[in-house]
DNA sequence: AATGAATGAGTATTCATTCAT
DNA sequence: CATGAATGAATACTCATTCAT
């Protein structure tokens, strides 16, 4: 069958010898290479063995499926991603708030600009509907953590739904970075996107009373839908 | 000939009949509906023809692969999403900034509510299978709708570099619309999603200045990479 | 990737374990069949591999394409071919040249008796398909060979132009060899088609002067164009 | 179903109403610049259709299925050159033989040059094994032309047995003309290769007594076989 | 453990032909 | 008679996965 109905993701044998985790880490290495040239459409399991110098058979030695390599790759990315962000947040906890921020998102900036190319397809391209659980988990760990430091920091803050400010602060910073790392190269590296994000950010979070305004009226004005 | 040169994506032909046009929207209502519930995966040209209650012979009638399908699923798409962009750029130059703002949201809101699960997988899955030049255009479009937006506002807002500023409203509204749809269904619904989205891009266009920053003492403190 | 590229014809992959040579023999033996049997309409993919007893999987392990097979074919086909004609152009140097021609003819047509209708298919039906480099290659090598023989007998020829007169030879024995095989049986196998083909080509390459002509003359006696 | 056992390939209805006429001409025209640019590969009904301006269905009115047209384009090309024999071997029946001999050559000549596309595409991809009766049924009538012919200048001939001269003589001429129309145009246009077939044919049929050669001999001194 | 040969369901696409309008 | 929409069997080829050696 091609597709299984239920597939284990996990690593179908940990490698205890030293030959065999070098076997995996071919693999995935090899899986990197093919995704970062060729996306998810060159990625095929015999491909992917035949790069790590690796017979297929060896491959489902250490990978139940093909998902299973992938899952493992964006296990990996995802653990580098979070230890930049707990890092920080527990740094940043007497910092000023702009500078925390600042931090946050350069850290961010950072990761994305060490492998764009991986980044881009691990998120655009591999999760296509089966979502791997790292992903959710590291999402829900993510907020929590934001969640904390703002909680922590609340007295400066002038937002007021803290689960609404953590998603708006967490999908904004994650998407205008994600994006920017292809679409705006020079601000990325000139550092002009950090500014700029962390500008918008903080203002939201710790600026004045938003100018008023007239939700009613908005509803009135415009009658798109 | 057994391959290929350039692959179309245009529709092969025009239907003149009613009954070829019955057929087309078949095709795209089936394609829809498979799109939704099985996501590209499961987006087979067969069984669209299937779904579709038209013969897959028929299908490769009106388009000459399967791309072309989803390739028109988007277009439309997107063209329902720039009708109400352009429709609030127009009548929103006299409108109060934060209306103005709160208007262009709750439109993508509104688009992002009627078929969120569509709207999912044409960003999500599809772009992944070579982007269509619909999307590209569109987007180009809708930034140069909205920066012209600014501009004329100019006066109002504290912000200098408008180009990174309509990248940053663009893409933080697209991103926290779109996955709040999904993610967040509840404050996207009571317009809680809208409302603050609408302070945090209004505070950064209009605000004050920023609170003082500093860039050098945020590297200083937190050395991550 | 759905789309091509350049068309490779040579195989994909060289067996190593003796099972796997037996699989590419038994794919070759089927199409052999096949394309006596059915010639190259009846000639697909899927029936050869069931009449191999091979999985379809199997048989475009070892040929990238349905082309392959038959590409494959005619190299095997004319290797025996071209071996033929190497010898005796190589002994055939001193013989007396009704000898040597005879001989030229006698293999040619001992070839085309061993399986006259793979002969056929292959050489019918099959270029159209798309020639192989093996064909021109192999054309431009045995004229070569032929060429290079009468050079070598120059002294004894009649005819001036050896270019010309290899062509005719090559072109000559070729047809009628060919086509003797399914249209006249008989005359092959008595050696009757040797033997007059033989006088043919002697007489013509060594006879004497051809009897006057008049070729303005037959232009005024006939006019169909 | 696609393939169908039997098949009429004569025309399903002969027009009366030059409306008609018009209808199956540029079906006819529209087949064979198709066939000439484009191969039998290229060739399907739907374009026929589609180039000669008429639709799929009224070109099924006047043709019962695709070989059908291919039958008649054959017809059509066999009558025109069966025409060019018939006159030649009426007239030189009072001819000198070379004159004759090179006439028919010439003839043979003319037909191949007028379009040698067409005559190449249907002469080697059409017949691909289900013959059409015209074909078989010219041949016929050509060598017995081409026989009697020769029966009638019995005396100036040098050979016995007439059928097998007949056979060579046709083959031979047919071969080198048709594969000379493209790979030595040359020579074709120049008037070398009639000339040179001529001599090589009249050398056959009315030259000497062929060189001694011993058949024995040939067999003993090459063993290919 | 490692290898790589074998598998076969699945997928996109073509095209001769029919038939309702 | 003409049209062209509809059909669907057929076909080349892929790739995740298994299993004998």
């Amino acid at each position: 069958m091609r597709q299984t109905r239920r597939r284990a993701v996990s690593p179908r044998k940990t490698p205890v010898q030293p030959r065999a985790a070098q076997t995996v880490e071919a693999i995935l290495t090899a899986a990197t290479r093919i995704l970062v040239r060729h996306g998810v459409k060159g990625f095929t399991t015999n491909t992917v063995a035949e790069r790590a110098g690796v017979s297929i058979g060896s491959l489902y030695q250490y990978f139940p499926n093909k998902d299973a390599i992938l899952s493992e790759l964006m296990r990996r990315h995802l653990i580098d991603l979070e230890r930049g962000i707990n890092q920080i947040t527990a740094t940043a906890l007497t910092a000023p708030l702009p500078v925390a921020i600042r931090a946050l998102i350069d850290d961010n900036v950072a990761a994305h600009m060490i492998d764009p190319k991986l980044h881009g397809v691990l998120t655009e391209q591999v999760p296509q509907l089966g979502r791997f659980r790292w992903q959710e988990e590291f999402a829900a760990r993510v907020s929590a953590r934001v969640r904390g430091f703002l909680e922590a920091r609340k007295a400066e803050l002038a937002v007021t739904d803290l689960d609404l400010a953590t998603y708006l602060l967490t999908r904004t910073v994650e998407a205008c970075v994600h994006n920017g790392a292809t679409e705006r190269p020079g601000d990325m590296t000139s550092g002009r996107m950090s500014e700029e994000l962390t500008a918008m950010i903080v203002k939201y979070l710790a600026g004045g009373p938003p100018p008023a305004l007239a939700n009613e009226t908005a509803r009135a004005v415009f009658s798109n839908h």
